[in-house]
DNA sequence: CGCATTTGACCCGCGC
DNA sequence: GCGCGGGTCAAATGCG
């Protein structure tokens, strides 16, 4: 988990807009990326509330309740909502992207198309249900993509330093996929 | 001792 | 209806 450095060269000067999508991605909107091909700067959220802005929450009002459960809990009151999900991808060694934020492996998946297994993080903050996923690209081994779904309702646990030092340890390599 | 991780089982949606 | 793929839970285990 810890092998960071000696990566990469500081090559990134948008950091701001990185941290501020992530931190601040209520106003979701979709970013166009130009070019597939090469390795621009952009942020997918991906918003299909059906009209469910409660779900958007997690903000200060923590959360009425609404979370799809399954399994044992599920009453059968499942409804198609979605929670926005923001994913991006970035080059990086280490799966583990610390974001500041504290977080609980709660699952662990082969996938289907890559050679690498996916991760399923819950954030620890009592009453923050933010989630995050990371996966690795089989395709390139070196980039990893991380979704993130939800919003932290709660100050980030660490410094922000910290962030800004793991914006040093990757490159912010391109394209976010639109998921869902 | 408390918390985080691991890991297998379970559940659900979807396509065939 | 069944199988598959994806997502989550929870008991066991590990670690500080």
């Amino acid at each position: 988990m810890e092998k960071f450095q000696g990566f990469l060269p500081t090559s990134l000067s948008s950091s701001t807009s990185l941290s501020l999508n992530l931190t601040s991605s209520l106003g979701y909107s979709e970013f166009e990326c130009g070019k597939d091909n090469d390795g621009i700067l952009g942020l997918m959220a991906d918003t299909e509330v059906g009209g469910a802005k409660n779900e958007n929450n997690s903000l200060v009002g923590t959360t009425t309740e609404s979370e799809v459960k399954m399994g044992k809990t599920k009453k059968g009151e499942n409804k198609k909502i979605r929670k926005p999900r923001y994913a991006f991808q970035t080059r990086s060694q280490v799966d583990i992207l610390d974001d500041g934020y504290r977080w609980r492996k709660y699952g662990h998946k082969a996938v289907k198309n890559s050679k690498f297994p996916r991760s399923y993080y819950r954030c620890t903050h009592q009453g923050c249900k933010v989630k995050k996923q990371v996966q690795r690209l089989t395709k390139d081994e070196g980039i990893v993509e991380t979704t993130y779904e939800g919003m932290h309702s709660h100050p980030i646990q660490k410094t922000n330093d910290n962030f800004e030092h793991i914006l040093n340890q990757m490159q912010i390599y391109t394209s976010f996929k639109s998921i869902i």
